[in-house]
DNA sequence: CCACATTCTTGCAGTATGCAACATTAGTGA
DNA sequence: TCACTAATGTTGCATACTGCAAGAATGTGG
């Protein structure tokens, strides 16, 4: 690959994941009155993750202990969360949504696919199929690439920005 | 468009955000004992739009002018911006990269490409070529799409990432 | 000169973050 | 059973990010 070429890609991808960062900050937009960006995390944590003690979700989320305690708490308070003593081994206690938890996560999904959707709807079928198959290479590429250690980018998320 | 197409792009393009913010992640790690994300963002505000007054720099960053003058303060004294009085209007204070700030940015700004350039050496030439014309024509139909207010993803930054 | 706008600055409150120390609980080996 | 160790949650402390509100300094228009 010659240099163009390479600015060229290097270029496009650059711009395509300022254009997600976006799509991400706007679907976060509509609850940001309510969850905090590392709330939100939490909350989309235990959408799929379900019961969860307290240290495996600091793992998950990269964060100290003490962060997750206390965003446990604020999130228990909210009414988002309910965490309970784990029965089998009373040294845990596991956390899992509220309803009310769950359908905040719902909402922001719903709001950051369908913006996604109405993206794609705005290309043509040729350019969709295309999408599909680079984005499925580029992903394959980039699967567990240099640093196997950071395991950062295995939660589905999204965060504000400028 | 039927179901499992939009399906299947809205996933690969998920898919591709989250790794993206991966890459992005990584790419601040290697700073993150010297500046903290918010920082970083202002930097590379500075980087690309030279001497900004405090308003227009919260502007940029979508933050309260106060939480930019403590930001402004903070990397003041870290060396890596100056701020001084703007000559022509004593109200403002204009601020501006240090070169130990401009490393910051260059160094992360690198990384990231360099993580790119990776990904995208491992796929075949024409999967290249198939990525930059469906990253392109993806970011087109995205320019500025249904909220023209949020001015989100102007500014090329990154993210942490769970 | 006076009224108003712009700009920066500071006080206050709440959240996020990591480190270190601690108590409680579980497991393990003698 | 008892002591040692590990795992887990919790709290104290310090720093950073965040917004709102109030105030000081400066500029602008009349």
């Amino acid at each position: 690959m010659n240099g163009e070429d390479q600015a060229a890609v290097i270029s496009a991808v650059l711009a395509g994941s300022r254009l997600l960062v976006a799509i991400a900050a706007r679907s976060l937009g509509a609850v940001a009155d309510r969850v905090t960006v590392p709330q939100f995390r939490m909350l989309v944590v235990l959408s799929g993750h379900g019961e969860t003690k307290l240290v495996t979700m600091a793992e998950l989320l990269d964060v100290n202990s003490s962060t997750a305690m206390r965003m446990a708490d604020r999130l228990a308070a909210a009414g988002l969360v309910v965490r309970e003593v784990n029965p089998l081994n009373r040294r845990e206690s596991l956390m899992r949504l509220t309803d009310e938890g769950r359908r905040i996560v719902d909402q922001v999904t719903a709001r950051r696919r369908d913006e996604i959707a109405a993206i794609v709807s705005r290309m043509s079928p040729a350019e969709r199929q295309a999408l599909v198959s680079a984005m499925t290479a580029f992903n394959e590429a980039g699967g567990e690439p240099a640093a196997p250690t950071l395991r950062a980018g295995s939660h589905p998320l999204g965060w504000p920005e400028a």
